[in-house]
DNA sequence: CACTGTCGTCGAACCGGTTCGATTCGAACC
DNA sequence: GGTTCGAATCGAACCGGTTCGACGACAGTG
């Protein structure tokens, strides 16, 4: 392989002049400047990844540390690894994929061999074990998810509280007075899904502040339960005329369930929903949702990294910074039919 | 950070010999070696991967060169880079996961950096440009997808030959004798998707061998378009009695289709599909596939690509592996239904 | 003209590992 | 008792970069 050195032969010039030359970080004559560009042009000269780590301490490497959870929708993940992948290499960083099911020997692997500058957390729980690894480790790292501690931390998630909110004063608006909302199921709650507790509570405190209805319900995350599970709360709150779905299997079955009862959405029941752009894409899902915004949550992650990395932060204060929930109207929200 | 001058300090040895009790490449005494083991585990001891791979020339890590192409459904990327990413681990090896738009680019990059020990091409079209980098770098590779010319590398692919015969020959055998296959977009085709073709190609062939009919047809990839064109084929071709469907919006789009009909498979129509197990899950999909047997495909491909690096497999000679297609039953086919 | 400062370059050291002789020592062999 | 051999260890060199300190040349200053 062409190492500087023999750049330095070919130009004419010492290694350390060469090093000079090429990162700028002392001043060189311009003459001797072309002619180590033009030896490093036609030698094809690119410097060993492991030499430049070994001298500068920096790998220009990111650790992306990905959480694959038994029945979550794991396309979902994709929509997040692509968004800070994509991110870092704007920055000048690559991505190493860590999927290992044990995430905490990971990132002490990782952390201690020095392979990466930073770690991105995806799919952070409430009391996740991996957080007390990463507050020791030499180098930063950024959650994506909400943990009950976040404390020394950069954090970055969607503000499930206020879309718990947002839902239902969107519709209290349109003049509903009766709301039922699907959550995802409990067990994904036990395995630290608080933002499911978030949201739910959040909604029914404001439908409480409001004085309305809601139906709260921890849904199956699976077909064809969920679409049972839907049909028996339909029958049983025969008032609602609005609903909220914060589960991905209770969206994917909603159309069929409504078209087997002969509603449709708005005319007979209003509905918006919390999952992704990508998600209501693949699915052709007609409904207005709040999307997960894993492309922005993804990249405001990785430009707080490289911030820190950089030493350009501040490295004594923390944000949690909590995207503001945003409706995609697909219009299925309308004001509710009037009773006969 | 602690070096392994600071375990051999502690030990009480050289460096080098320190070094050599934790390899193992030279004898050393048990006692030192108990004393270098401690001194390892006391102070925490994790070795610099720069500098290791600085001395080896071998970084442990595998460079994993995704291609997102529009309006191809993502999330069975996701399956692939799972696959490898965890048997890669299970190798010893980590991964560096490459979405650059450029993958020409991406792989010239990291190979003269020498940031990886190999690479493994996700997607690999007909005619793929980056296969010339990747012949001519200092890293071997492994593909998955089948190009025109797979020349001197290791190739991974489901027979895609055999599949569009397999599906044929099954439904033949249970007596159908008219049959529609719908296949992904012509454009799919036109990026370098020819397995699109040697599926298609094949099952035409073993119609006409076998003497039945078979209506071939390039269907949209997006909702609600594929679903109007299911409807429309099976207007046209009412004698049909069985659907093949290498197409996944089709197959998503099917269960409507068949509902609003009034029809239901296997009773009226056979449905033979190709598509990942994975996505049959999360579509709920009731119709017996070939899986695409994303995981398995990782496996090999990482498996022959370390055998590579170690030395262990013979340089010479290279692999086309083309996997066996096997039909998941999800109970879609039956005997055709008799006529009135 | 001597003094100071800046520019441009070089050699050497360093980052943290691995590996190649060389050396010492004790046991085995003739 | 001298020779040979293998085991165990050490020092030094090397991998390919970066960076520090030194030094010569040259321009500006008094």
């Amino acid at each position: 392989m062409v190492t500087i050195g023999d750049v330095a032969r070919v130009a004419g010039v010492s290694r350390s002049t060469a090093s000079y030359a090429l990162s700028g970080k002392r001043s060189i004559s311009p003459e001797v400047r072309e002619k180590v560009e033009e030896a490093v042009r036609n030698l094809g000269y690119t410097p060993n990844a492991g030499a430049k780590a070994l001298a500068t301490s920096q790998t220009k490497v990111l650790g992306l540390l990905a959480r694959f959870l038994e029945d979550e929708f794991a396309p979902a993940m994709l929509q997040y690894i692509l968004g800070v992948t994509n991110r870092a290499r704007e920055a000048g960083y690559d991505t190493l994929l860590l999927t290992d099911e044990d995430g905490v020997a990971a990132l002490k692997r990782i952390s201690d061999s020095r392979m990466v500058d930073g770690f991105i957390l995806l799919n952070v729980a409430e009391n996740d074990d991996r957080l007390d690894i990463l507050r020791s480790a030499a180098q930063p790292g950024s959650l994506v998810g909400l943990p009950g501690d976040p404390s020394g931390i950069d954090v970055f998630d969607l503000d499930f509280v206020a879309a718990g909110r947002l839902m239902v004063e969107t519709l209290h608006e349109l003049g509903h007075r009766s709301l039922i909302l699907v959550s995802q199921p409990e067990h994904v709650l036990e395995r630290g899904g608080a933002y499911v507790w978030r949201l739910a509570n959040a909604a029914q405190q404001r439908a409480a502040e409001l004085g309305i209805e809601l139906h709260h319900h921890f849904g199956s995350s699976s077909q064809p339960e969920i679409g049972i599970e839907l049909e028996r709360l339909l029958d049983e709150h025969p008032s609602a005329t609005g609903l909220l779905l914060n589960n991905e299997a209770a969206a994917a079955a909603l159309p069929n369930v409504l078209h087997s009862r002969g509603l449709s959405a708005p005319a007979d029941i209003s509905v918006i929903g919390r999952y992704s752009d990508d998600f209501a894409r693949t699915f052709s899902l007609p409904y207005s949702a709040i999307d997960s915004a894993a492309d922005e949550l993804g990249r405001r992650a990785v430009e707080r990294l490289v911030s820190r990395i950089d030493g350009t932060a501040d490295a004594e204060t923390t944000v949690v910074d909590l995207l503001a929930p945003r409706i995609d109207d697909r219009g299925s929200t309308a004001v509710p039919p009037t009773r006969h």
